[in-house]
DNA sequence: CTGTATCCCCCCGGATACTG
DNA sequence: CAGTATCCGGGGGGATACAG
């Protein structure tokens, strides 16, 4: 694998060695996405295991992509910063999501539907502002899961900040959303809009929340580029 | 490897499960560099063993990315060429290329000297334009290697046809340049100039050859995006 | 020239458990 | 929370020879 490079001096080859290894593009998709901490990485990446994460982590920091640094805020914490080449690596991860994004089938994505990763992507792509100032919250119902997985809260604090819940967080609920996994997917993903999908998903709770959805859902940074292939 | 997918929905990791296997960037630069046929490949690919090219051309093909069609040219030969999908990869070598080119070290690439691909790599983009419009051939010694592979000849055809040979083709040669191999591959990839290099490179012969050497050498696809690693 | 066929090693990386 | 330790199997892919 990296086991040996390709003894190339082109650069496409060099920076080959460096990013298509097994689960590298997709780390550093969350890297640059901005995540960094350990535990939060394995929640975008979860099907890699903690060791093979540890060894990547290692590998980039020695690449000298990403920064291993203690965190500011908690003591005895680390966090995996970007560094300026690392950071340079933003249209490389643009430019390759936006190719799979147009030209792989769509009905090969969705078959990988995970309500846990769709949830976590969503979490950090909401836009809050045209939410209300005041703490928000919403449920989530897939009805073909279940029910160990098919619910979930998001709560949007007055200070922007989301919190992504797995077990029901007692507030207030002000939007009900029910739906199936692959609905949300498709819109999330901007292969279907609430609109056109609008027979396939329920929204109770406060009117004008629910008439904002398509604004603060966020949706992917992908969801602009147009597709191509079916 | 691809052993499995990476089970995301998410467009970078589809596409990282189609262009993130060993030696798969690689060989798109190829490809995307516009060579067709299977033993051009093997010679802009060489440590790729025959096998698992098949195997990765197939993958390729079965991804829509190329098509093996019968070549127009020679009957009971086959070309690759890419679909619009595949011509649609370009940004993404470019991106990839681009960051390899500013941020691996130079230390690094030229420690993967290789006469035969430097000579292959040259033979694409060299620009026959400020040549005179008669067979031009260019003979290049390394004066570092063993006398086996040290000696290359560039024929430029009038009608522009560029021609790589290692054994004399007996054409008289209009210029003859001698040079260590790490010197033209650094030169080739932007990283020095034939002036900077002056006193590590011999020109003898057509003077007007060699003083429009820069302009004709054509360098690198990459050799303009700005090194900022050491 | 354009690939196939085969062999086989090695190591990647998945799974699981555990620790400071 | 942030990783490490260990085990182990499967298969990726390197090497080589050969075939249509």
């Amino acid at each position: 694998m990296t086991q040996a490079g390709y003894k190339q001096f082109c650069p496409v080859a060099m920076a080959s060695e460096v990013l298509c290894t097994r689960w590298t593009m997709v780390l550093m998709r969350e890297l640059v996405a901005g995540t960094t901490r350990f535990n939060d990485l394995r929640r975008g990446v979860p099907k890699m295991s903690p060791a093979l994460l540890s060894t990547r982590l290692k590998e980039l920091e020695s690449a000298g992509v990403i920064e291993r640094l203690p965190s500011r805020a908690e003591k005895g914490v680390f966090e995996y910063h970007l560094t300026p080449a690392g950071k340079d690596l933003r249209p490389v991860i643009e430019a390759i999501g936006n190719w799979g994004q147009k030209w792989v089938e769509s009905t090969l994505s969705l078959r990988n539907l995970d309500p846990s990763l769709l949830m976590w992507d969503m979490r950090r792509n909401l836009d809050p502002s045209p939410l209300p100032p005041l703490r928000t919250a919403v449920q989530f119902l897939y009805s073909d899961l279940p029910s160990t997985k098919n619910c979930w809260w998001l709560v949007i604090e007055p200070d922007g900040e989301v919190d992504l819940c797995w077990s029901d967080p007692g507030f207030e609920i002000n939007l009900y959303v029910t739906t199936d996994l692959r609905t949300m997917t498709a819109i999330w993903m901007g292969l279907a809009t609430l609109e056109s999908e609008r027979d396939k998903i329920e929204l109770i709770g406060d009117r004008k929340i629910a008439a904002t959805m398509q604004v603060w859902l966020g949706l992917s940074p992908f969801a602009k580029q147009k597709k191509l292939a079916s």
